[in-house]
DNA sequence: GCCCAGGGTGTTT
DNA sequence: AAACACCATGGG
């Protein structure tokens, strides 16, 4: 890596766009578990999406996104951070229906829905079962970054899988079972084969899933193998925009049986989904409280 | 070295 | 329909 004459962007090279979002944290929207391809560093949140890579920053209610354009902002950024919709009216509905949500909602309340791409979270939350956040990670990172193309934009990510995008259907679809297993996929590999498989055949119409009644659309994707009610949540909540699903994992079911046993009021509410985020969140800040068999 | 994880599938009661 | 074993793996 010694300097040859090569041409290297710093940070301070990065065109940025800065707009104004109250309510909103990009910390915790981005690393609350949504989704697993962002890192905190130097203060900025670094990540790709799209097949672009951009660092966040934000200074109160000042979020400067750099590695992008306005016209760019615009067409992907401002729609996938959500900035358009008024989560303070949505949070007072929600606490409407759940008054102890009062109490999460204070350290979630910037928390906003990702909308990110269909089949990144498809493909992300079937990796996800039975397994914990930082593994997730990990394994997302080596799949990006031996089978994602490298980001258009970059030329100077920190982490090599930082710098590429998600990889398509079509390009998982031709790794082998086996390769997925040296990946750390484990016993979810034959899931991702088949998935990626049916996905780059066309077998799922992602925009029809995002417009279909709620029930059509969970039972599309519960027709596949590796999808079922937890996985199929989630990625309808963070992949197609429907925020009225309400994922329950192991964490969340022990919040409902604990401290929040009026949430499940919130399950079939427009809003259910910003409100399991809000638990999820306060589950984050107070891991002890939530721990097994307490 | 053990326990568990943003669960799902297939089988048995 | 409800309970249960089993699944691979490695972070904590």
């Amino acid at each position: 890596m010694s300097g040859t004459g090569q041409i290297r962007h710093t940070r301070e090279d990065m065109p940025c766009v800065t707009v104004k979002c109250d309510c909103f944290s990009a910390a915790d929207t981005l690393l609350g578990g949504q989704s697993f391809r962002w890192t905190e560093r130097g203060g900025r949140l670094c990540g790709t999406a799209f097949g672009r890579y951009v660092e966040i920053e934000q200074k109160g209610s000042r979020v400067t996104v750099y590695g992008t354009n306005r016209e760019e902002y615009d067409r992907l950024w401002r729609s996938y951070l959500d900035m358009d919709r008024d989560y303070g009216q949505i949070r007072r509905m929600v606490t409407q229906i759940e008054p102890r949500l009062q109490d999460s909602a204070k350290y979630a309340a910037g928390v906003h829905i990702l909308a990110q791409e269909p089949w990144e979270a498809l493909c992300s939350f079937v990796i996800s079962q039975n397994n914990n956040i930082p593994r997730i990670r990990g394994i997302i990172a080596r799949l990006c970054e031996h089978f994602g193309e490298p980001a258009a934009n970059c030329l100077h990510a920190f982490d090599p899988a930082e710098g590429h995008a998600f990889p398509t259907p079509q390009a998982l679809a031709r790794v082998p079972e086996d390769t997925f297993r040296q990946f750390g996929c484990g016993y979810r590999s034959a899931y991702l084969a088949d998935l990626a498989g049916r996905v780059a055949a066309g077998e799922m119409d992602f925009e029809y899933i995002k417009k279909a009644p709620i029930d059509e659309a969970r039972r599309i994707l519960l027709s596949l193998r590796g999808v079922g009610p937890k996985v199929a949540e989630c990625a309808l909540l963070y992949g197609f925009g429907r925020l009225e699903c309400f994922p329950v994992d192991v964490w969340i079911r022990r919040a409902l049986e604990s401290e929040f046993t009026g949430g499940t009021a919130l399950i079939g509410s427009p809003y259910a989904g910003v409100a399991q985020q809000y638990i999820f969140e306060y589950i984050r800040r107070h891991p002890n409280k939530f721990v097994k068999n307490k």
